[in-house]
DNA sequence: GTGTACATGTAATCCGTTACATGATTCC
DNA sequence: GGAATCATGTAACGGATTACATGTACAC
């Protein structure tokens, strides 16, 4: 709860450090692996893949990374049909780009800590406020939706397997399917804690834990 | 069709759905379990247990999720010291609190699909970019700080297991004792991957996969 | 008398979402 | 002609963080 080293942050010109938020490289990167996208091509490839271990922006928060690189020389685009409005924009990473992101993925810095937001979890931290039954059903829907995910997880890793290049996106994607039977897994220890305590509640609270 | 009064939103007075953001509910949350509570302590509690399966707000948000839970009339505050600047204030969840964390708690609403965001495995997906034995770093690192984390969660699950009252606490808690296990073996897949990737791009890229 | 923990709060700012507006192309 | 998909963007807003400002109590 105390104060941390200082660091100016209003200082990202052109080419020195210019600290993105994690999204920014997130975007970069997706930029890295293959040329020429367009924002709507970006968030369909967010949403079939990155989401699995990190997330998938808004397509509206693309679309300002995407403005956001190109002001800093990371990305550069071409519009096609001359200046109408609503043409088609495709972006690719310049070398600059290239280079900042090497930088920032060959860094030494921590990455930071994962972030793990598990709204049924709380629900079940406040378990004595719902019916047992409520609880049952809501981990129960939970398990059936991380098996489609976990579902879409292969799929995606099956197709980063067809492309010899995407080494480590299938690396990541490995993770992430080991993550999914993780969250199935857990998912069910709680329910059996969950059962074993209403169980406990039926009978009188004579004996041991 | 276009009636000016029909809906607007800032009339959620008392009683009614007032929908909170689910920090909101946790804060709320915490207060229903040990009664009259200052902002401060809640955060450390939260440092201490909420954070492991939800997330800790920063201080400040927990003091503005209190006076907006005050403001909704799901929690008291009792100021020490008469009008004093900068007294403690004390918070209480009310009966209308406690009914409307209830009905949260209990609804059968999706409680939202978990939020996880891995930074780590973002920089593996890029591991095309940077040096073998820097991504090997970093997931050794990572894998301390979780071996670091999961002593914490223990300990908070034995803090947890003394009083009886905090069975669903101590199930949330056991869940998340379970996830850093996890966590670790997914980390030490993830290296063996590594490890394995680095050594076939060592060799000639001669046989299958 | 200095540092640390306790304690509260404001201001600026950013990240990100939702809702909205617009329009082209393609398929039926 | 109408729906679905492709495609881009703006506006409004909310959630949350960081930095800052302020002050007390207590230990050393």
């Amino acid at each position: 709860m105390t104060s941390r080293h200082t660091r100016n942050k209003q200082e990202n010109r052109q080419g020195n450090d210019a600290r993105l938020p994690l999204t920014g490289w997130a975007v970069l990167g997706l930029l890295s692996f293959r040329g020429e996208r367009t924002g709507y091509e970006l968030k369909k490839w967010a949403d079939s893949s990155l989401r699995f271990f990190y997330w998938s922006p808004a397509i509206s928060q693309i679309y300002a990374e995407l403005r956001r690189l190109e002001a800093l020389g990371y990305a550069m685009s071409r519009c096609s049909g001359a200046e109408e409005p609503r043409a088609t924009r495709r972006y690719t990473i310049t070398e600059s780009g290239r280079g900042a992101l090497a930088a920032w993925a060959d860094g030494a810095g921590d990455p930071g800590a994962p972030v793990l937001k598990h709204p049924l979890v709380l629900r079940v931290w406040l378990g004595h406020l719902a019916a047992p039954d409520t609880l049952r059903a809501l981990v129960e829907r939970h398990i059936e939706r991380t098996r489609g995910e976990l579902k879409e997880v292969r799929d995606a890793r099956l197709r980063a397997a067809r492309v010899a290049e995407w080494e480590f996106p299938r690396v990541a994607l490995g993770w992430s399917e080991r993550q999914h039977l993780a969250e199935l897994e857990l998912a069910e220890a709680m329910l059996a804690d969950l059962d074993r305590l209403a169980a406990a509640r039926r009978r009188p609270p004579t004996g041991g834990a």
